[in-house]
DNA sequence: TATTGTAATGATACCCATTCTCACCTAGAC
DNA sequence: GTCTAGGTGAGAATGGGTATCATTACAATA
């Protein structure tokens, strides 16, 4: 049994090839940091001669969020309403958007995340998940 | 020349009477801490006997926000696609939303945001805007 | 192997928040 | 008051995303 196979069924979740294949496509884009739409994997499937349903793509992508295994993101007003997948591989990180260029830079702070950690208990809750996008601009510009 | 058109005209626009309205009425929900979303404010406008068509709102909306006026925020997966509003009244502040009653927190934590600024630092950038939201649950839940 | 129930898939119709278009109107300068 | 850049509104268009539903794959049992 592969590692795309482990990861769904760990998740609750039936193996099935379409949601390997996405699993993998999203595993495949990890190194170049790629956040992939249902699009993109519409198209990179095309492009290999695979054929698969957007709606296919889409419940799938749902029902890895819903396990926890990719995240879903909107960065940017404009493209508001497009969603943004990623694999949530191991640590939780945020995300720093550069409001010329459009880049996506990720980074992770224990100091933040404690701190809202501490922000949700004071209040009553605990935290389920965060999100945190900081909008910036090469300095000096 | 009242708060409003002060206000509007200081951040570079036209003091128009939709302008004006639609700052008004989103001064009027801050002290419930109410986000308003284009369709709240088409209906309390025809509720008080207002007509404005929803394209304007939605036009006014976008300019007040370029113009720093207003905050735009997307909360909740469910009803992604659907933007509330907000005055930018005074500080920043951050948001808890809990995803089981879908009630809205609002916080303010100077130390995260010293944070996001050395890390935007660090990285060659500057601060431009964020957005933080923790997803929360009553605790021991 | 055949049967049968359950869940996944995909084509397509649909939804609905938002944006676009364009004729018309207003605010503000002179 | 006149002029003009820019604001407004009705309705059409856009476009992610979801719902529907017939078909297909799968797994367990006979």
């Amino acid at each position: 049994m592969n590692r795309e196979r482990r990861a769904l069924t760990r998740a609750g979740l039936k193996a099935t090839a379409a949601r390997e294949r996405i699993f993998q496509l999203l595993e495949s884009a990890l190194p170049e940091r790629h956040h992939l739409s249902a699009d993109d994997i519409y198209a990179r499937l095309r492009q290999s001669g695979e054929r698969m349903g957007i709606s296919s793509i889409y419940r799938v992508l749902t029902d890895l969020e819903d396990a926890g295994l990719v995240h879903r993101h909107h960065f940017d007003r404009h493209t508001m309403g497009r969603s943004l997948f990623e694999l949530a591989d191991g640590a939780a990180h945020d995300h720093m958007v550069c409001v010329e260029t459009g880049r996506i830079l990720e980074f992770q702070d224990p100091l933040i995340e404690a701190r809202q950690r501490a922000i949700a208990e004071r209040h009553g809750f605990e935290v389920v998940g965060r999100k945190l996008v900081i909008r910036v601009r090469r300095a000096g510009a």
